[in-house]
DNA sequence: GATGAATGAGGCTTCATTCAT
DNA sequence: TATGAATGAAGCCTCATTCAT
């Protein structure tokens, strides 16, 4: 709020936002480029070279808006993120079943996954690496596991799962189930289905809550 | 050295083991050594000149052994693997019940992890960085996994798991919810704590496939 | 940027004196900004972008009037220079006692140093580094030591010093005296006390050349 | 005393002393290069490229033996300091008249900076630059006047000084004369004559103390 | 086998200077 | 004039790997 402070609510402000036109176009044209070539190569394979030779810009031009590559990586994942901790939040937490809720965030968490399956097996690559990175995936897994809990809470309010499950608990679990389901699926390439994999991790997710489910009804 | 590249088929051979009782000392030493610089610098951060040093032998000696990081590595880390897929076999087929199986296993997995935590982050760590430690790492994660599928099939047999859940898809959902919880538990550091991480879990993971269980009694 | 090279001839010509008012009045402020900064962090350190930074005008602007920061440094410290040659020629060269006249200009380039002390420890290494700012300090060191050489020339006419004395060779030493005392008191921070080091100083010159001189008497 | 400590009581030790033939060969001959590079170019502008090119090694090989360029100049001047140390302890204490010794040390110490004349040169562009650097030359420095001030005293406990002068500021100010005058004719190239330059320092430095001295007898 | 010195490719970063607006 | 982005040459340093002893 006092000027030079951070304006984020999160990490380090980086160079301050590019002042005139061009600069915002080149540094735009570093992020873009920046996700092609981590894509390509992955995190830990990525130099500075590769990203400005990508850009079209001169080696010395990148350093005129990052400091290094894991401040690049994070703006690069910025929006990566926001979307799935979007995701998380558009979920409508009334109407429809329970079940009916936990398949569209099954299906929403999954299909964002696979929208950005590259960039988030380079995610998880560099949130082992750089510790503001992991940051940055604890959060997007916080948001995930955090709308898991209230959910569960709001159900055990309501009658619908027993007390004797630990929200928090049960919530980290099956948010580890689906993200690494996830993770396996999309990153490591174990050859799953779409509709299977949703309907299964529903499935799961639902009796393992003890929540009333209509079986299966295929797309 | 490379990041994502060289998926090749898992284990080449590794060097020779040494003729002399004098060689299989020092190469002893260096696997000790290594773990203990793996656990306290990590993968990435740790150096050859670092093992050597702390192996208290030349540096070029390393080169008699071993002809890179990623080689010792999978020696240091090939122990500790065995003992998950021990683990995973130690676990009796028959005698009690489905439940207390699953119970013990779950307990036996998350204790296993908690003996070699440290080790199991750098695991993580070298996975996304070296496909041949990848190779390992899914080995030990298909130990598991595949035991899982055994069992839903059996119990499927038994008619104590409805049809309509498919051992694959399950196996691989179920197994990711107790391994990455694990790992957000004893390598991230989230604050869990054993007895009830072992109840949630076995509670879900019965639930989810419709076992019947008694509920918790506290060892 | 050259080291030891480019001993050449003096000054060569600044850019010329803006011609709007505007114009002039960023060029003093680089100046004035420059001097703040060169007093801060020293010859070497100092990045074309401090001064424009701390002049607040952009870093282009620093090339609209200066061609380099040794160019920018010279008039910075040309003033300076000035102050010191003025400072020797301000002695009167006739009333009162051979002596008295001796301490005056001592404590006069004392003070002078002084009140400079920073900039002038600035300036010893600025000349180490550029051809041309040496020059600029040999000149004051010249002015310096001629004075003395024509004082002590005179001083021989009136049979006030022997004629083994080399004036030349004489004023040099002396002159080095003074100077490299205050640098070592002023700028290195050996801890003197003026009025002792003038007394000294002007006790052990007079007494070098012959010059009688009633004992201390304090202000 | 205890293995691993400074050894010399001065400056932290550089990497060990090398162990085998080869490395302390390697070793002097990175010295023996550097002082001749640093020679010609100075101190600043000399890369650490140019001195593994002179000592016709790999650019690595030059990070096996040293930190910094800061650490082998360090290296460089050492013995050049220990010589100017000797020199000052090596002039007699007793025996011959004051005025012989004083002659005799001004002598020997403009002898000795202009057998060394490159490298004094640059060691005092050095010394402007870096602060260890500074040390070492303060220390020489602190050598040649503290000799200076324990003459003084003994001479004015013998009552051939005055007690009215101050040693500690004298010998200050009589030191800073004949190194700075040695500055001056040797590396600022002033056309001084050496005997000529002796005796006038000499003449000066006795005449300053008070000391009785027959006028020049050529050599 | 063991040693430790030597190698040099590879990547990072800085910053004086230029230039289009 | 003023701006601030763009440039790229220049140096630094690391460390896996090789090799002579």
């Amino acid at each position: 709020m006092t000027g030079q402070s951070d304006e984020s609510g999160a990490h380090r402000a980086a160079s301050p936002e590019p002042v005139t036109q061009r600069g915002r176009r080149t540094r735009a044209q570093l992020i873009e480029a920046a996700r092609r070539v981590f894509e390509e190569k992955g995190y830990m394979d990525t130099r500075i070279g590769d990203i400005t030779e990508e850009a079209a810009v001169a080696h010395g031009t990148f350093y005129t808006y990052f400091e290094s590559k894991h401040e690049l990586f994070r703006e690069v994942v910025g929006t990566l993120v926001q979307d799935f901790i979007g995701q998380a939040r558009s979920v409508p937490k009334l109407g429809h079943s329970p079940a009916a809720r936990i398949e569209r965030a099954n299906r929403g968490y999954l299909l964002a996954y696979r929208r950005n399956a590259r960039l988030m097996g380079v995610l998880e690559q560099a949130a082992v690496l750089d510790g503001d990175v992991r940051q940055i995936r604890l959060e997007a897994r916080h948001a995930w596991v955090k709308r898991a809990e209230d959910m569960i809470r709001r159900l055990q309010e309501d009658r619908l799962v027993a007390d004797h499950i630990d929200p928090y608990y049960a919530a980290n679990a099956l948010g580890s189930m689906v993200d690494r389901f996830a993770y396996v699926w999309l990153v490591l390439g174990e050859p799953f289905e779409e509709d299977q994999a949703v309907e299964t991790l529903t499935q799961l997710y639902c009796a393992a809550l003890g929540l009333e489910r209509e079986p299966h009804s295929p797309a």
